[in-house]
DNA sequence: GCCGCGAATGCAATATTATTGCATGAAAGT
DNA sequence: ACTTTCATGCAATAATATTGCATTCGCGGC
């Protein structure tokens, strides 16, 4: 991993749509070393994967959420059902469990308040363990990167 | 966009390495067919992009956190101010305008804890506009797609 | 300081894959 | 029923990725 990995991984993380050619010429490398460098990065591990990032607004996805949680209990197995529960939910973008006065903080991606209330009903109202959950919605993105500063 | 062009988004949002005749074969059309509507899906902005995703475990940023910000002056100016500094850390991955008790939700990817502390003293100490500010570390992950559910 | 070893490189040939022109067929409006 | 429009598949073509091979580079042992 030297610094032309790295740099491989900066313009992959950004726009991995390139073609081999340009991306060879980007790092100042032959089309074929170039590309051997990559598909290292990749058999190692190190690209996990290769996706298409969609426009929130233009699928009908446009209000984002954040939710923290507390649980009643706090043990390993509340812990890990309410995660499971979390986790089926399509709505749900990221789960994370965490240090603080809360135990879970959810990121949520919705069409619309009503299904931010029918998402609401199902996983905290329900016959589950939350105590208390405290919501956000975000008014304003002012970043929102995929891309790890190397 | 019918199913089939959503089977696509779902196909790349997971996967966009496939190849086009790959991705043809799993949504039943041509490759040709295949090509024009995701090449048609790029073009209308529905795919913004196509990144690579890295593994942050092998690249030395294992530590996340979540930071709720509160701003001890809440105008349009001060905050905008407050974005602009956060948004220009690399270690923040995302940056969110929010409602509730706090003005502003950071989530931030970092090597450890010393690189965490640098941050605070960069951000929340200096001649900053915050009033007070919440870490949350994050203790388990147990989602965190980049895939919007269609 | 020199030698040898393994890994990385660039070139050129080859194999894969994407892309386009074209003709056909289906659906919507008149 | 007729026209227009648009999506489709096929086949030819263009672009791109991939591999074999000879060379060079960097590095540790001698």
């Amino acid at each position: 991993m030297d610094r032309i990995d790295r740099k491989l991984l900066n313009l992959l993380q950004r726009d991995a749509s390139r073609t081999n050619a340009a991306l060879a010429d980007l790092v100042g490398l032959s089309p074929s070393t170039c590309l051997r460098r990559v598909r290292r990065l990749f058999a190692s591990g190190v690209i996990a994967k290769v996706v298409a990032i969609l426009d929130p607004a233009k699928v009908g996805k446009g209000l984002k959420a954040i939710v923290s949680v507390e649980l009643k209990s706090h043990g390993e197995q509340e812990m890990r059902h309410f995660l499971d529960l979390a986790k089926a939910e399509p709505a749900v973008a990221q789960a994370y469990a965490v240090t603080g006065e809360t135990d879970v903080v959810l990121i949520l991606r919705l069409a619309d308040m009503d299904e931010f209330d029918a998402f609401c009903e199902r996983v905290f109202r329900d016959r589950t363990n939350v105590a208390r959950f405290y919501t956000m919605l975000v008014i304003r993105t002012a970043k929102d990167e995929t891309a790890l500063a190397l």
